[in-house]
DNA sequence: GACAGAAAAGCACGATCGTACGATTCTGGT
DNA sequence: ACCAGAATCGTACGATCGTGCTTTTCTGTC
């Protein structure tokens, strides 16, 4: 990998880092040199304007994403166990992987009445996850786990409600039942869709 | 009322839609006195400082949350309907009062990571409301609408839930079918919460 | 209708924002 | 070891940010 390339992922891993505190728009090119030890200007060659920056922020995100969600939930075994995994595999995500938790939740709500590139990317990106959650609870359907009329949305709708719950529990409140109040609101859930 | 106290009014009322839409960040001096037609030093003169501005704002929200949901929900009747009530209220709140969506969820989400006096308002405003939605749910306990054994702070963590649901899937992916499916998880949980 | 005090405007400040461009330093292939 | 091109830096720009200070205009009271 050519030295560019490196320094370029160094600091959009540090920038996901950021956006996840403060927003994508709190991500300031100024601060990100500094907290990067590098020129305004040298990092700003690497993007060419500051939504460059914010797009390519979130593609660094949702490759983290990837590799901390995705792929530990895909090789679960197929049904309500991977359900699970997907659940645990996300609360890890959103508690440990980055400082201010998951960056699209933050964009999200940041982005949600702002029309341009960002929201465009955002909801692509939300829309593939829900698709995602979607897909592997059905395969908790086809297992026999699951109602075989069970409205995937609808199950879909009520997981990510969860997750946001947790988030403004953990994170705005620090309620230190956070985590117990999400996993027996998993388990209501998990329930109630069982065959 | 003064001159003073009614254009600081209108101001507020003008600040509550901005920071709806673009946050309390983005809600920026130069532009609130632009859309209000003031001038910047103008308008600064009724606060002293930015910060005091996002304060005042986030109690003008509250004051018109509780005349939007708080009061409608305290005159209907107690148990189930009073819960019923509290979520559609919640709901015209979020869809019709402000152009951006409820408030309080951006800024939750806002400075959920930031210390200082804005997120203390916000803690202690959301703390008052899930006081709130727990002491609704009570009433249905009390009146024999609810299990007795409902873990009170678990539906609270339920519902809120399913209120960030909403606000993501009606205002960012803009699914049509949002409403029916908030309302359809609804329904799942009263009866899941039922005697 | 005059007058005191409140309300609003005008103007200026230092800081920081995103962005441009030319100069400098570094890297990798020969 | 050299050299072309990539990477980084220095510096500067116009705009906007939050905030102060002074002046003008408006309001409400006698």
């Amino acid at each position: 990998m050519s030295k560019g390339q490196a320094t370029k992922e160094a600091i959009l891993d540090e920038a996901v880092g950021i956006a996840s505190r403060v927003g994508f728009n709190g991500l300031t090119i100024g601060q990100l040199a500094e907290s990067t030890g590098m020129s305004k200007s040298g990092l700003f060659a690497h993007f060419r304007s500051k939504e460059a920056l914010q797009l390519e922020t979130l593609e660094r995100g949702r490759e983290r994403f990837t590799d901390l969600v995705i792929r530990p939930t895909l090789s679960a075994p197929r049904g309500v166990e991977r359900v699970r995994t997907l659940f645990e595999s996300w609360l890890t995500w959103e508690t440990a992987a980055l400082e201010g938790g998951c960056v699209f939740v933050a964009g999200s709500v940041e982005y949600d009445d702002q029309p341009g590139p960002m929201r465009d990317a955002l909801v692509r990106n939300q829309q593939d996850w829900a698709d995602f959650i979607a897909t592997v609870a059905g395969t908790a359907v086809s297992e026999g786990h699951f109602r075989a009329d069970l409205d995937l949305q609808q199950f879909t709708f009520t997981l990510q409600g969860l997750m946001y719950a947790y988030h403004h529990s953990a994170r705005l409140l620090r309620d230190p039942r956070a985590l117990d109040l999400t996993r027996a609101a998993l388990e209501q859930l998990l329930e109630a869709s069982a065959a």
